[in-house]
RNA sequence: GGCCCCAUCGUCUAGUGGCCUAGGACAUCACCCUCUCAAGGUGGAGGCACGGGUUCGAAUCCCGUUGGGGCUGCCA
């Protein structure tokens, strides 16, 4: 009989930002999926209410989308699938796999140090209610006092775990809500998930779900793990929401392309087999093998992401690039002849999407002349060039046809007069003209400037020279 | 503290016992090209954490040390 085809999940509680470790985990599932042409489920995993809320969740949606990721099944939200694990507790009970626990975590702390000594307190639970057979508090799994349980990690190897170090966990609260590894488990099952690829900060519940799993389904293959290892601050430590910019819609809104994120975030801890690195969805789709994923912790390096962005941004036709800096500009200036006629020299020369902004704006506003620019092309030793270029250029103009190449010429003519070369020479009208010592190509610039608010602009610096 | 995971340039990685004088990319430095800035080109600096084994031979296998990380919740 032919294996079934993989079924995996993507599971994210909506408890905060979707954050880009998510993302990866959620890219690896997916790709997996696409390239076994198996199946791809998003569950959302909202048992602890006092956490969650609808925006997150159109969060997670809204992102999963910016990024490229679709699903095959779901969203299922595990607040409407109460009955499922109910049902699964009860079997639980049925069987004496579960009992009821009334101890606060702190009578456990202090009987673990009195019994343990102090440095033992957080040893975990002392199975103090397993024989009582109370009739109220919350619902705990009787682990195995012996043996040892082993994970099937593609990553990892066969990480063991010795049963005595695993304590009875909670699977239900006294307030009746189902805890993550419960809901986790018995979804997974109803689901027939077979493979399960998360964050690495899941390892040491995994021995945990293995032996709920059994305790629930005897007779169903137990999934094969693949633990991701974490994404890493520049301290190395674990990217958190609270410390560090992990939102994937801040990425977006920094300027960067979606395909861009996919295509870093897919080469964290994994790699192609040669020396490519930009890589199509289908190409990541036919190479990508979690026994391939790396198993230490990669660091979350802007500086790469942002290169591999301008190079994204390279690629674009110029329409494309229009429309996707679009949100970035006000519309005049997205709709403009001026952003259409200079595309092609901007997407060579932009890393971010909105430094489209500052390379155009002068074409809309008067420039905004940068003191340092001034000082340095227009004052003291420079300050003869920038007269004589000044002058020389505004009495060129007159008879000299407004289009970029013989703007070029013109400047050269002019400097020449002072032994000036072309770069020399242009310093002090790109300046007078754009505010900055550093644009789009200035001869193309001044074509679509027009010939009347240059000279305008010139005259305005001219006036101001000493 | 306990359990578990991890360890190649600053960063992401290639490398699965000889092809390694350890390759690529980002970042960085120099030069070339050049109307500024980019882009592009050329070149440089920069790494197998340490100590023991195993082997004719180790970045690659084993053990230990050190270092880092994760988990240790009636969160997920």
């Amino acid at each position: 009989m032919a294996e079934p085809l993989p079924r995996l999940r993507f599971a994210p509680s909506p408890t905060g930002f979707f954050h880009v470790g998510s993302a990866r985990t959620a890219l690896f599932n997916w790709l997996v999926a696409r390239k076994t042409g198996g199946t791809f489920v998003l569950r959302i995993e909202d048992t602890d209410a006092e956490r969650n809320s609808d925006q997150w969740v159109d969060g997670i949606l809204s992102a999963m989308r910016w990024i490229g990721i679709d699903w095959d099944e779901g969203p299922y939200f595990q607040s409407e699938r109460g009955d499922l694990y109910t049902a699964a507790i009860d079997r639980l009970f049925a069987t004496g796999m579960a009992y009821r626990c009334t101890c606060t975590s702190d009578e456990v702390r202090l009987r673990n140090a009195a019994n343990f000594g102090a440095a033992e307190a957080e040893r975990g639970y002392d199975g103090y209610c397993r024989n009582l057979e109370l009739g109220e508090g919350a619902v705990r799994f009787r682990t195995p006092d012996t043996g040892s349980t082993t994970v099937v990690d593609l990553i990892r190897g066969t990480p063991t775990f010795d049963n005595t170090k695993i304590e009875d966990f909670i699977i239900r609260r006294s307030n009746g809500g189902v805890m993550f590894l419960l809901a986790n488990v018995v979804d997974d099952i109803d689901m027939r998930i077979t493979h399960v690829v998360r964050g690495e900060e899941h390892l040491p519940n995994t021995p945990k779900a293995l032996l709920l799993w059994q305790a629930i389904a005897p007779d169903l293959a137990l999934p094969v793990f693949a633990h991701v290892p974490v994404l890493v601050n520049e301290k190395r430590q674990k990217l958190s929401k609270r410390r560090d910019k992990v939102a994937l819609e801040d990425f977006r809104d920094l300027g960067i392309l979606p395909e861009a994120m996919r295509n870093y975030l897919c080469l964290l801890g994994w790699s192609a087999t040669d020396d490519r690195e930009m890589l199509s969805v289908q190409t990541m789709i036919d190479e990508f093998r979690l026994e391939d994923v790396n198993s230490s912790p990669a660091f979350f390096d802007l500086a790469k992401l942002t290169s591999m962005n301008a190079e994204y941004i390279r690629l674009l036709s110029v329409d494309d690039f229009i429309e996707r800096v679009r949100p970035f500009l006000p519309a005049a200036w997205a709709d403009s002849v001026v952003l259409r006629h200079l595309a092609p020299l901007l997407q060579e020369r932009v890393r971010l999407l909105p430094d489209v902004a500052t390379m155009i704006d002068f074409f809309f506003d008067a420039p905004v002349m940068e003191p340092d620019a001034w000082i340095k092309t227009m004052t003291g030793s420079a300050a003869p060039a920038a007269h004589h270029m000044i002058e020389g250029f505004i009495a060129g103009a007159a008879v000299t046809p407004w289009l970029a190449d013989d703007l070029k010429l013109l400047v050269e003519r002019v400097g020449a007069g002072i032994q000036l070369k072309l770069g020399k020479a242009q310093a002090p009208l790109r300046v007078a003209v754009t505010g900055r010592t550093v644009g789009p190509p200035l001869f193309e610039s001044l074509e679509l400037l027009g010939v009347e608010e240059t000279i305008h602009r010139l005259r305005v610096a001219q006036a101001r020279l000493d």
